[in-house]
DNA sequence: GCCTATGATGAAAGCGCTTTCATTTATAGC
DNA sequence: GCTATAAATGAAAGCGCTTTCATCATAGGC
């Protein structure tokens, strides 16, 4: 591989005049610019992109940092930051945090270790003091998913509260009185926002809440499992079902089926993610779409524009997921 | 960030025994060493990875060229190979290609001016004597899925015929005799060699092979629309349905039901490939499992060996797919 | 025509590390 | 105790680039 050297010495200018050409970073007159250009195509040369960045102190590279990289559910967002950066001829290091708190930390590290220039987040486990610490300590990132006082101006974030007020009143729109809810892990933030939602909704259309109605699941296909089978032992009748995410809304309409019952006469169920699988179910699941692809896009701006300094109006903070009918709802009187 | 130097002033020995200490690459007294940890450890020092990678030529990031990020078909592959070299304290950075020739060349040589130590390629549209060309230039790379001459040696592969051939002959022990085939785009290599597969299984049988009864689909979910409606439109009674993967098979499925058809009782239905969502249809989706995950793990240890130099006995070259019998497919008579 | 403001260019000092080679120190053999 | 050998260590030269600072050329203003 040919080096910046070589290139110089070809197109008989200094090896300042090539990096300016290279970077742009001051004007070269036209007819140097050709020469070098020209030495540049000869040699096949290509910038050595670890020496740049040793040498300007920038990486050009960005890491993210997501729970999984195995499930349906991030595979948007990464695709969507991927190709913004790519387009900026910057790259991204990929890190799974399994939702542990020291794998996430482990994982932040091994990410500013490889000196990225900045950070996008998906953490769950890891604590907002740390978070803050790593504020403090000069390190560029932006959190998705996540409100952290003193950070807001770097989180962008999902309504989940809404997300689950829609879902809710979709059933009680339709007629439905005895919703049964299962929510996520009620440790993780965006489980309980999406629980408070469900509650306003039913507190909003007077339906008196029954705590008897409520399984904490676990966000996989088996907490829905459980949580249907749960709720049928109950010896309660309800005609609904919202599943704080598709996962478990998948996992209960199988089981329901299993059970014999009929979709989506017998029960409605909805989802919440809306996630790549939800038309493949059978009924097609009605769900909330959470955005992740735009909320993707949104940290990929940020980063071009406090770490990159590129010209970015503005960044939103906040999203508002949406009602998606499909076919797993059915209306009752 | 504390550099090396300061750690070896306050340590008081030179870089280079510091740089000893920190590589394991030569052997440093017991006394020294004690003293060079503990003053890493009191500045907070982590190696500079980019400075590393200058000086020893080796960048530790290994380059993932896939065709898609968006689809559930290979977030297993990606999470598997970052896994594997996480642990080894290496990272990848993942460009996904499109299927498209121009970005697969594209993103190869963004990878290699990433200075990637190694490329893992899931290429498609690339020809055979590029890629031959690559090798000629000293590019450290193995071929997932793709088998070239010459290039034999760097090849992992899945023997589509044989997977062809399973789903094919499942259902010909099944009872059935009228199936019909919808393929990939042919032009792509798998496509073509899951299809002999199919072929095969036939005339083992004995069944005539009859070509309306295939279809070229786009390895889509429309592709499986589409090609349900045609086998319908024909005018020839057919009970099963072997699609070349998942996604075309969740097409045919739901147009199926929009048909009103019975599933699997009036048309039993084979998939291709396993991936996430194949138990989330209705009926449950039976397919041919691909290995992606030991696939990409024995790909990882490809580059381990070859080039990191680590101690890996056998590459395993070819994987055996598997049927995987669920719910989608039914004994006739 | 002379001076100054500006535009182009070059020289050279790093960026933080690895690695060779030379040197020093410890170990062992007699 | 002295040399032969091996084990530890240090000095210093890069790795390929960016960037500051100084220099030189050009062009206008008077």
């Amino acid at each position: 591989m040919a080096t910046i050297y070589e290139v110089s010495k070809l197109a008989g200018v200094s090896l300042a005049t090539v990096s300016r050409v290279i970077n742009k970073t001051a004007p070269v007159r036209e007819a140097t610019r050709e020469k070098v250009e020209a030495a540049m195509k000869e040699l096949g040369y290509r910038p050595n992109s670890v020496a740049q960045s040793l040498a300007s102190n920038r990486s050009n590279s960005i890491g993210i940092l997501v729970p999984e990289l195995g499930g349906p559910f991030y595979a948007e967002l990464l695709s969507r930051i991927e190709n913004e950066f790519r387009r900026v001829g910057k790259h991204v290091i990929i890190a799974a945090g399994h939702s542990d708190e020291e794998l996430e930390r482990e994982s932040i590290e091994f990410l500013r270790s490889r000196n990225c220039d900045a950070l996008i987040l998906h953490v769950e486990a890891v604590s907002d003091d740390y978070l803050r610490g790593l504020a403090d300590a000069g390190c560029a990132f932006v959190l998705m998913n996540r409100l952290v006082e003193q950070l807001a101006d770097r989180c962008i974030n999902l309504d989940n509260l809404l997300g689950g007020y829609l879902a809710t009143k979709h059933l009680l729109e339709l007629g439905h009185r005895a919703i049964a809810y299962v929510s996520g892990p009620m440790w993780k933030r965006d489980a309980q926002e999406r629980y408070q939602g469900h509650q306003r909704a039913l507190q909003e259309f007077g339906v008196p809440f029954d705590s008897n109605l409520v399984f904490e699941g676990d966000y996989q296909e088996t907490g829905g499992v459980k949580a249907l089978q749960y709720f049928r032992s109950l010896d309660k009748p309800f005609t609904a079902l919202v599943c704080a995410n598709d996962e478990m809304a998948s996992g209960a309409i199988t089981t329901a089926h299993d059970l014999g019952m009929d979709l989506p006469s017998q029960l409605s169920v909805v989802g919440f993610d809306n996630v790549n699988f939800a038309h493949y179910t059978y009924p097609k699941l009605t769900t909330i779409d959470y955005p992740l692809g735009e909320i993707g896009h949104m940290a990929a701006q940020w980063v071009l524009k406090n770490v990159y300094q590129q010209p970015i109006k503005d960044i939103r903070a906040v999203f508002a997921p949406q009602l998606v009918i499909r076919d797993s709802t059915y209306r009752i009187n």
